[in-house]
DNA sequence: GACCACGATGGACACGTGACCATCCAACGC
DNA sequence: GCGTTGGATGGTCACGTGTCCATCGTGGTC
């Protein structure tokens, strides 16, 4: 493996010269940058990344932490941070935390091992990862949160709207004569806050409207639970007219459900959806879905993570809150009138 | 950011010991191991993976470089990788090459350059490009291609057995009836050969069924230039009773093409795919697909390039076929008898 | 009691680079 | 002709670690 020394052997001169080659080439005679570059070809010469890295305390990496490469919403973001970051000369190492606090921890080490130069996180996992940040962050590496923060986080954030959109969402099922609206989504405040579902019983009060008791289960944000709840939830004596998945895994879960039961949508109930997922396109009718721009997402994350890398000394906290596009496509109509 | 030797003196040792704390820690008496111990804890010591990688010549992480993270076979596959890799202690580079040589090229020097231990890749866009990876896995980087390869490489590869998914696709829809069949994807055998379109009229002749001319139209593997090609061939004087697509994203321009020009599935015209897209299990009914086990695509290429990594010789190369499962869900039926 | 073996610990160096300072030489002005 | 200037080039050291060899002291053996 040629090293800049070999290189500057191989062209006669001495590896300072070598290396001027590369980082400013109009400082050296042209016979000699002539030579340099030869030599560099002839020996399919690469700068060793680490050993540069090592020297200069500062390594063109980040890290970048997500919940579930598998969910459309991470892989999209996933694409738009490792674009945004290539067009940057970085390169993106990744991890998927699988939504485990432990996993997350190890990945943390690893990423501080790697002395990356930045991170980007979908996290929200506790306590001692916390802690094991704020040491990364003093240390000098740049953290930027997505799609959810901490509370009392002191990192900047780029997330939705997500009391915006669920108050849009709301408008736009009660526009269409909803009255009995279900929220699909978790219902823990302490563990697991959830802006969205916190805000749903909030946005039925502004237009005077009650949730009835047996519509609040909690349940986690995945396809399965959703799928359950779904069932019981339609199955009650007075089921909703409308379903509102705050998930785009939950709406999954609910469509199934729906159709297990020989549910119609949006004839027998009306079904509105969070984020944009490919199949909500395809069924017939498509699903209304709050859809998240998640392209900018990513690249607004990219950006601030990037300010803050580049700059002297340390920027005020940025929080970022973009909002939902509303995509209505026919799968929420006036309900129909109960005999 | 402390390093080794401020934990040494803190401890009172000297580096090396301080180091063996870590690497060999039944070799310090008990005593010393604590103070150490204690050391790293207060100081919160985490070895510099770069110095470790420059000085061994090894670093822990392999590259990735995929067509697109938002294709779901892609994003299954990264997670199956992620995942493995990770087991294995190693951290994952990734890459998304947008199917551009350039880019590619751009981030095979990347990886070089971090001196990646070994590189996954769904590659096959050129000759340049092949000559680079060559010199990469001379100077000991390992790698493994995925999903495709380049022909004549020399390079270990995992692939589905993409001839036996297209001859059982075939006799699918030849025992439900049909002998009008079109397959959707790129006819060109030079540019890009496809081992799925070149196997499709011979499976189609082992059946004694002919493939009418205006069914072969050239198209690259997207979603538009599926949709287009459906519209076209679906309005024939002399249609197909069934749609063979060779890939999702293909099935998917397919799906949307049917249902803009009012054809129904299968009622009017049978649909068969590739790759099991999350909207095909959602629609209804639910689309055939041969479907790539994808995890395992991931955890044998991981497999491979770990022996080559930890060898210390060259390996034989390796080359993987796996079977597709044929999932039947009621979008192939017999076809209807015209008048 | 001298010798040896072995466990425990320490020191020196190299990996390939970037930062900084040193040196050399030709051209120019007076 | 001599000092000066500035462009071109060279040399040295440190980043934090892994590897290898050296040293120290203790206990056992004859």
């Amino acid at each position: 493996m040629a090293n800049i020394h070999d290189v500057a052997k191989r062209a006669g001169v001495s590896p300072t010269t070598a290396k001027r080659a590369i980082r400013d080439p109009d400082k050296l005679a042209d016979a000699t940058l002539e030579r340099v570059q030869q030599a560099i070809d002839d020996l399919h010469y690469e700068p060793d990344q680490l050993a540069s890295a090592l020297r200069s305390g500062h390594t063109k990496t980040v890290g970048l932490v997500i919940g579930s490469i598998v969910e459309p919403f991470f892989a999209q973001l996933t694409r738009s941070v490792v674009f945004a970051v290539r067009d940057r000369g970085y390169s993106v190492i990744m991890a998927d935390n699988e939504y485990r606090t432990d996993l997350e921890l190890e990945q943390l080490r690893h990423f501080y091992g790697n002395r990356v130069s930045g991170l980007i996180l979908r996290s929200g996992y506790g306590e001692p990862n916390l802690n094991y940040l704020e040491r990364m962050q003093r240390r000098g590496t740049a953290i930027v949160e997505v799609d959810y923060f901490t509370p009392g986080s002191p990192f900047s954030h780029v997330m939705l709207d997500n009391a915006g959109g669920v108050r849009r969402g709301v408008r736009h099922l009660v526009e269409h004569g909803h009255r009995r609206i279900a929220a699909l989504g978790k219902y823990d405040p302490v563990l697991n806050p959830d802006e969205r579902v916190q805000t749903f019983p909030k946005a039925m009060a502004e237009h005077g409207l009650e949730l009835p008791d047996d519509y609040v289960v909690p349940a986690p944000p995945t396809h399965a639970a959703a799928f359950e709840l779904t069932r019981s939830i339609m199955t009650l004596p007075d089921p909703p007219t409308a379903l509102f998945a705050v998930t785009g895994s939950m709406a999954t879960g609910a469509y199934r459900a729906l159709r297990e039961l020989g549910l119609k949508v949006p004839r027998d109930v009306s079904l509105l959806a969070f984020d944009d997922y490919p199949w909500m396109g395809m069924v017939e009718p498509a699903i209304d879905t709050l859809a998240q721009p998640v392209d900018r997402l990513g690249r607004e994350a990219v950006r601030i993570l990037f300010e803050r890398i580049e700059a002297e000394d340390e920027l005020p906290v940025e929080r970022i809150r973009l909002a939902p596009e509303l995509l209505v496509r026919g799968s929420v109509t006036r309900p129909a009138v109960h005999a």
